[in-house]
DNA sequence: GTGTCTGCAAATGATTTGCATTTCC
DNA sequence: GGAAATGCAAATCATTTGCAGACAC
């Protein structure tokens, strides 16, 4: 299983997770799941965890990313890095539009503002939304998480042309 | 490339408040979006709203719906009879899951527990869920609406009954 | 060495598109 | 009649899968 963000009533969740930058424990997450340090998994997770920066990226962006810096990672081994991070809760996935799944390496508490009109994602810190009354779920069941995603669209501003 | 999106002329979003069932107010809505009320329209509309019942669909569960009624309706009609349904505002489209996008009858204020073992969706009050201290939007844009889905599993219970 | 990974390329599956034909107003 | 809508089949596109060869341990 993994360990999990559990949202309270009020969502206060502590969470300091940068005493513990993923990028540092990355050895001892891998080898406590038994998991093979391969060259791959360490540099894609140098592209993403290294520089401690809260990213949302895609699938694709990822692959791109790695070519530009002369590596050539298969789609397979991009998808099979991706939701291994996830599992391992290094990387939380995040979907509002069925055309894409973002991977955030934000794994503490925040939710989303999601701009309709150009398909961007940011985060949103968690202190920043109080949730209250949260609905008790039934029996046999337990929240895993709760996801916010707060729909932004543009104003349109005197004479604005059609956003993109 | 030409247009990228073909037939979306939503011309008066409905109000927030539709006071009237939807399958009333079809008519009125129809024809204030200049749409013709066609024969598949009126079917699949029947089929969502008739009884009034707040329901989540696929494409492809209302395909099947359809031709279980006998009439068989295409996938190209149906994508679009959806999307237009939902530019209308007579639907809420609900992406969770990368696999999985739901067409929701309910257009009130609610929300949404997703039971990720079984993918079944179901509604959430929006009373029952109180959001407090929503952070300010960027200047220039606006909410549009603050979806909360509340991510549930399965307790793995002393042996008993798996809801699904 | 050997059981895991990776890469390739083909398979999938939901959604969209082009276009000829039918239908609604 | 003519614009708009439908149906079909092919096209997309992100993601997954099967499997042979490569690599970590």
């Amino acid at each position: 299983m993994s360990a999990r963000i559990r949202l309270r009533e009020s969502v206060a969740v502590p969470a300091p997770h940068a005493a513990a930058p993923t990028w540092n424990r990355l050895p001892d997450v891998f080898r406590n799941a038994g998991l093979r340090l391969t060259r791959q998994r360490r540099f894609l997770a140098q592209l993403l965890f290294e520089d401690g920066r809260n990213r949302h990226v895609t699938a694709s962006d990822l692959a791109q990313e790695a070519q530009r810096h002369g590596k050539r990672i298969s789609q397979a081994t991009i998808y099979n890095t991706l939701h291994q991070f996830v599992d391992l809760g290094l990387l939380r996935q995040v979907v509002i539009d069925s055309k894409a799944t973002y991977f955030d390496t934000n794994i503490g508490d925040h939710h989303h503002f999601f701009y309709e009109d150009s398909g961007h994602l940011e985060d949103v810190n968690g202190d920043d939304i109080h949730i209250r009354k949260i609905p008790s779920p039934p029996e046999d069941t337990r929240i895993r998480r709760v996801d916010v995603v707060i729909h932004l669209k543009n104003t349109p501003a005197a004479g604005d042309k059609h956003p993109d």
